[in-house]
DNA sequence: GGGACGATGTAT
DNA sequence: TACATCGTCCCT
């Protein structure tokens, strides 16, 4: 229920499944202290459901990369792809290998350039690297409910032909009446 | 030690 | 549809 208070998300939200948090995430409000702080709207999300998910980095299992992901809820991670640009999503679950994308954002304040896009809002909101494994119940970077959104679409997730049978899993969320969903 | 390969974006 | 560009994974 949403009474119009600007309440940050706490553990509890989290720890719940990846498909169920990036469901929910869409409409939610993005707050980053990063430089300034900006104040941002989700609206395009997608599901990594954990390592039975051939498109979910866990995938590989436990390394380096991955191993944010095998820890507790509320925690970035954050991942250079293409050797340009960094890919911001939320560890959810109970400590089992799962995370949501960020794949795009409304701005709603104090953000001049484009946020349609994972590596472009990245960029707008400068997040980068070392803001991996960090705690979203700080102030660096955290999430506030919000309104919930009038129509929310699910299709397959974008970039992962890779993953056989995993491919056209439908895990991917946007709001229908936003502008700033990603293109492709 | 080294090669292949991206949860993309932009320009052609 | 070409390609930039580098951390990570795995040794093809």
């Amino acid at each position: 229920m949403w009474f119009g208070e600007l309440i940050k998300l706490d553990k509890d939200f989290y720890q719940q499944d990846a498909k169920t948090v990036a469901k929910a995430l869409i409409g939610k409000r993005l707050i980053t202290n990063i430089g300034s702080k900006k104040i941002s709207r989700i609206v395009e999300t997608e599901a990594y459901l954990g390592p039975h998910d051939l498109a979910c980095h866990s995938a590989k299992g436990l390394t380096t990369r991955t191993k944010v992901m095998f820890g507790p809820a509320a925690k970035t991670y954050v991942y250079l792809i293409y050797g340009i640009h960094t890919m911001f999503n939320i560890v959810t679950g109970n400590s089992d290998g799962q995370a949501v994308l960020i794949r795009a954002v409304e701005p709603v304040s104090l953000i001049k350039a484009n946020t349609n896009g994972p590596g472009k809002l990245t960029k707008a909101l400068g997040i980068g690297l070392e803001h991996n494994d960090i705690s979203l119940l700080n102030n660096t970077i955290y999430l506030e409910d919000a309104k919930p959104v009038n129509k929310i679409i699910t299709t397959s997730r974008i970039g992962i032909d890779y993953a056989k049978e995993w491919k056209d899993a439908p895990l991917r969320f946007y709001d229908f009446d936003s502008k700033f969903v990603s293109k492709r």
